[in-house]
DNA sequence: ACATTAATTGTGT
DNA sequence: ACACAATTAATGT
């Protein structure tokens, strides 16, 4: 983890994907507040059971949030992207200061630590954060519950079909650098159902596949 | 360039 | 689901 002084170009960042809804006021209190933290592909930003003092929003990047029992069994929830953060574990946090979820890097991305108290206290200082997370709590319960209905009623390749859909879309790249191991975890499948699903589909001519690396064709 | 090994992927039961 | 085979990538000699 690399924590950086905030200067010039980060700040430029910052108001780049923040400021067309935040007021200005706010922005300079996030930047004076706010840690920077640089996580590479796949690092853990916080793990079930962490104790949450911080709440990262994401600057740049993508990552991805996922469930996980006490077998290590996961279950990918949603994703959260660039100028996004996630009110759920704001939420969470508030109540019981320990983390219910995990989340994880999907690419190199740069975070901004803001401490939970700070976020509750903007809470009633600024209404456009107020809208701010409320939007957030929105988006998320809508995304939640897509993957819901995935999950009920979608048949597994179809899930898998919507899997690497949204990971090309997400990381905007028809190339998915995943082995079908990360790919079972995330879908909470195992390796085996997955690489077979994956072979029908190469087979049908939908994707290539290769060794720590799936390309999509048009799907 | 070749051999060895570890990790990933493929397949039959 | 499990076990094993086959393939691939990485590393050392």
């Amino acid at each position: 983890m690399t924590r950086l002084e905030i200067e010039e170009s980060t700040i430029q960042i910052i108001k780049d994907s923040l400021s067309y809804f935040l007021e200005k006021e706010l922005i300079d209190e996030i930047i004076k507040i706010g840690q920077l933290k640089n996580v590479s592909t796949d690092e853990l930003i916080l793990n079930v059971g962490d104790n949450m003092k911080m709440i990262p929003i994401v600057l740049t990047g993508s990552v991805k949030v996922s469930r996980e029992n006490e077998n290590g069994d996961e279950l990918l929830l949603y994703y959260i992207e660039g100028g996004d953060t996630c009110a759920m574990t704001l939420q969470c946090c508030v109540r019981q200061s320990v983390s219910e979820i995990k989340a994880t890097a999907m690419e190199p991305s740069l975070l901004l630590m803001i401490p939970v108290e700070m976020m509750e206290n903007w809470m009633s200082k600024y209404k456009s954060w107020r809208e701010y997370i409320l939007q957030s709590y929105h988006t998320r319960l809508t995304e939640l519950m897509e993957t819901v209905d995935a999950i009920a009623f979608m048949r597994l390749d179809e899930r898998l079909k919507k899997y690497l859909v949204d990971q090309a879309k997400l990381l905007g790249s028809l190339e998915i650098n995943h082995t079908h191991q990360q790919i079972a975890e995330d879908l909470h499948s195992s390796r085996v159902v997955i690489s077979r699903l994956l072979k029908q589909l190469e087979i049908k001519g939908e994707i290539k596949l290769h060794r720590n690396k799936i390309i999509l064709g048009s799907i």
